[in-house]
DNA sequence: ATCACCGAGGTGAGCGTTAACATCACTCGG
DNA sequence: CCGAGTGATGTTAACGCTCACCTCGGTGAT
């Protein structure tokens, strides 16, 4: 039973240890220039006292940062989640600590409200850039304090290559494939169910995976149907998908989401569409669930983890220029044929 | 492009505003003993420089805390996304900050290594005790810093009552009722798919939707089969529920959470048992996704957001106990029956 | 021997804020 | 008309740490 009682300081350390604070700051950083026998004192008081360095004192008085914030508009996405999730392992592995923070739409209106959103000035950052709320962001961030920020975003190679703050994953490429897939199936064309774009609004905004997925279509010189535009959640995407399952021309479609892509399923069957008999399904993620629906989802596999650890050893790169720019290190996005797709139906 | 240059400080606005720090910090907090013109003043210098407080400063000083620390074991389990999803959401609406800070089971083996984990000491904590993890977690800020920590996590009624620091849903009831809800169409008994227990392993620790499930087959003076235990992801579900499926003579299959459920859905279909025709089958949250499967999952609802919200209250109240203890205020678990339960298919 | 140099360690000044106390000009009751 | 309040504001000392600079004793070159 521990009493609550005052954290030791570094200078109750100091005293204990018979050194100056500031001796106690050298071996608690590292610093070389401490005696072998001064540094051994130092360590034993520190752990008798069970000192621990006060982080908000640190940051305080200039020392180094070992603190990111994450700002992202929807943690209930899979995306953001699993980069959430490495972001926080990596900086676990340092010892760094994460914030996160929410950017809610509602009341993102100004600038200063995302400055807002950042503990401090300066704060590095990372921000989930696949939406409205988070491109805003990233360009406040940008001309603000470009230093101490990273994105995560999907992006085309070029535009990855050409911004050094930039972290993310081809998904147009991916969509070319997954488009190409089906349509060496066989199908006529292939249709399309949009996740939002970046502006919110289809049509404005970039949208790498209905470019992608268009691109594929105009070479292979087929028709290019609407993409139909939905929400995020289920509900929205199965109320769009509506036109999209009742109709027997349409055999295949590319979902942007594997949640899209359930819900599509789901509307598909009860339309009395077989899948992928009638109607195949692509879907985008590899999200964990789907593996285990019936049938199993034909989907896109994306590493989001490795992607979110990616992005923080960018921002340490960014922050403390010291290290060389690390490298990106993660698998490319990859179609991964389960069961939802086949060939159409033969013509009768 | 704002350059960045240091963030104002309350003493720049002092000097702007004519005035001393100490009365800039006065209106910054809100004190009465400040007139109205000096308000005024010290207002527009603040609108003048875009000065915000710097709470790691207000912090050190000693000032209010306005930041939480979540401990949890895992980010990809719904309960826990979804409370912290709702702690965030009260937290933001107070301007408070959210730190996350991740529990390995595989670093977590001294107690210090979970205090080690806070941010500071005394940081105010909530903690999502559903497994070892979080259950030593909550022990060791119990013996340490009661005042300044919060558990979530599924307790009776009783428990729940008798801990000042406790948050949660009687998962144990809701399990009854799913139970009674089977009984109740006609199955003999109930199988259980079990999630781990807050020790991992199974058998110690406390499983309290195992134990409402067992309570409602003894009183009803049914046959108690063995729970199969599972882990927490869809390939070990999908692995430990085989002989469940597998076994005619198994009607109802209530699993511990909706993945689970999610994985059992996909190995009866893969042994050529149809749900609800063969097997009945019950998940446990109401997961998004299970609504949109296919057959719907038969699910129990648990509003873990507002869980989430109701622990950030209860966090604030023991803090700084100035308002009353806040009563929970959110939805009792509910049975929301959909497509994969049934009648068991008469005796031949 | 002299001096520049180096390694080990100490000292003092912040960092931005709040708490506690001090000060000052008034106002009011006796 | 004077001392006790009182309300508005200023001063000083933390909070725990790092940074920049200083000191001191020993070394090696001259």
């Amino acid at each position: 039973m521990a009493q609550p009682k005052k954290a030791a300081s570094i200078w109750d350390v100091a005293r204990l240890a018979g050194v100056s604070h500031q001796t106690v700051s050298r071996v608690v950083n590292g610093s070389p220039r401490v005696a072998a026998a001064t540094r051994d004192k130092v360590l034993e008081a520190i752990t008798e006292l069970g000192y621990r360095p006060n982080r908000l004192a640190r940051s305080l008085a200039g020392g180094a940062v070992e603190s990111v914030t994450v700002l992202t508009a929807d943690t209930s996405l899979y995306g953001p989640e699993a980069a959430l999730r490495g972001i926080e392992k990596a900086a676990r592995s340092l010892d760094w600590s994460v914030q996160i923070s929410v950017l809610d739409p509602a009341d993102t209106h100004s600038d200063a409200d995302i400055v807002a959103r950042l503990p401090r000035a300066g704060e590095p950052t990372i921000i989930m850039a696949h939406d409205e709320p988070g491109m805003r962001a990233k360009q406040v961030l940008l001309d603000t304090q470009p230093q101490a920020m990273v994105a995560i975003g999907p992006y085309t190679a070029e535009e990855l290559a050409a911004s050094p703050w930039l972290v993310g994953m081809d998904d147009g490429k991916a969509a070319a494939e997954a488009t190409r897939y089906l349509l060496d199936l066989g199908h006529d064309t292939v249709h399309h169910l949009a996740i939002p774009t970046s502006t919110g609004t289809f049509g404005g905004g970039k949208a790498h995976r209905a470019d992608g997925w268009a691109r594929v279509l105009r070479e292979a010189g087929r028709e290019v149907p609407d993409p139909v535009p939905s929400g995020w959640t289920f509900a929205e995407a199965f109320k769009a998908v509506q036109p999209l399952v009742a109709d027997p021309a349409v055999t295949a479609i590319l979902c942007g989401n594997d949640h899209l892509a359930l819900a599509t399923m789901r509307a598909a069957h009860l339309v009395g569409r077989s899948v992928p008999g009638d109607l195949s399904i692509v879907g985008f993620d590899n999200t964990p669930f789907s593996a285990y629906t019936t049938p199993a989802l034909t989907t896109v596999n994306q590493d989001f983890e490795s992607v979110g650890r990616g992005a923080f050893e960018l921002l340490r790169h960014r922050v403390d220029g010291s290290q060389p720019r690390p490298k990106p290190s993660w698998p490319e996005p990859e179609l991964i044929v389960r069961e939802t797709s086949g060939p159409p139906r033969p013509r009768s």
